[in-house]
DNA sequence: ATGCCGTTTCGTAAACGA
């Protein structure tokens, strides 16, 4: 059975839930990892999305960052933190467990630190991340459950990933350091959906708010869905969903789905 | 380009984002 697994960064979902709706309603996703839910978990308009058939897992935190996952089924063995660093209370990580009538999947929803600018002490804060990333996604590898991790990795994988990758060079989102860290995650196993269905360059899931950025498609691609092995080889197709960067107050990213046979 | 735009906060300017 195909299952549909999201991610989003809807750029504060109290201003965005108008559009999220919409698009929970038009594409009917099986789960959806949301990211900068910039909201306590006790103000996340909870009932608006219930209301459409899914189940609702927060992770927030007042004023910025916060992560969610939407299911259409139960969410179980729900997880809020990336571990490795005690003294981390970003609220940018959560894991949780579907169920099918063939088995099962695990998504992460994440959003990894932008790391802006490079020289500051947020770029070894976003690198150190990603090394604790790895260490849990190489954990999840050893599990028999499929994983899923979905999210705003701030990376630009390749310089076909930017309609100006020259723009980008000092930029923590497409730095070595950065790049080399979504490599090993690749290294590890997981795969990335959207360059596994179609490996062009020019497909973009981000366009700032400014200098009319998507009026010149000056887009990058930073939102990714990693799949491990036995997710990736369930994959059957990928939708960037850019039109919803045309509605009123989109977000400045669009939506990323996969469906998965599982 | 210390710019552009948008969301949030014990707000009315500043932090954060990418």
């Amino acid at each position: 059975m195909t299952i549909t697994v999201a991610t989003w960064n809807i750029n504060g979902v109290k201003a965005r839930i108008e559009a999220l709706t919409r698009w929970l309603e038009e594409c009917g996703p099986d789960i959806v990892g949301l990211q900068e839910i910039k909201s306590v978990d006790e103000g996340f308009p909870r009932e608006d999305i219930e209301r459409l058939g899914y189940n609702v897992a927060t992770h927030g935190q007042k004023g910025f960052n916060g992560v969610a996952l939407l299911s259409k089924r139960p969410l179980e063995d729900v997880v809020e933190r990336l571990p490795g660093d005690d003294g981390d209370e970003h609220a940018r990580w959560i894991e949780g467990t579907i169920s099918t009538e063939t088995g099962a999947l695990r998504v992460v929803s994440l959003y990894l630190p932008n790391g802006n600018p490079v020289g500051t002490e947020k770029f070894p804060y976003k690198i150190s991340w990603m090394d604790r990333m790895l260490e849990r996604a190489e954990a999840l590898l050893g599990d028999d459950t499929p994983v899923a991790l979905v999210g705003d990795y701030n990376v630009i994988p390749m310089p076909g990933d930017a309609r100006h990758p020259e723009r980008w060079v000092d930029d923590a989102l497409f730095q070595p350091e950065s790049r080399s860290r979504h490599r090993a995650l690749q290294n590890l196993g997981f795969v990335d959906a959207q360059r596994a269905v179609d490996d062009a360059d020019g497909i973009y899931t981000f366009w700032d708010y400014q200098a009319g950025a998507w009026q010149k498609n000056n887009g990058i691609r930073i939102d990714h869905i990693m799949l491990s092995p036995l997710a990736a080889d369930a994959l059957e197709g990928v939708s960037v969903e850019k039109h919803t960067r045309g509605w009123q107050k989109p977000s400045d990213h669009v939506p990323v789905v996969a469906s998965l046979d599982l």
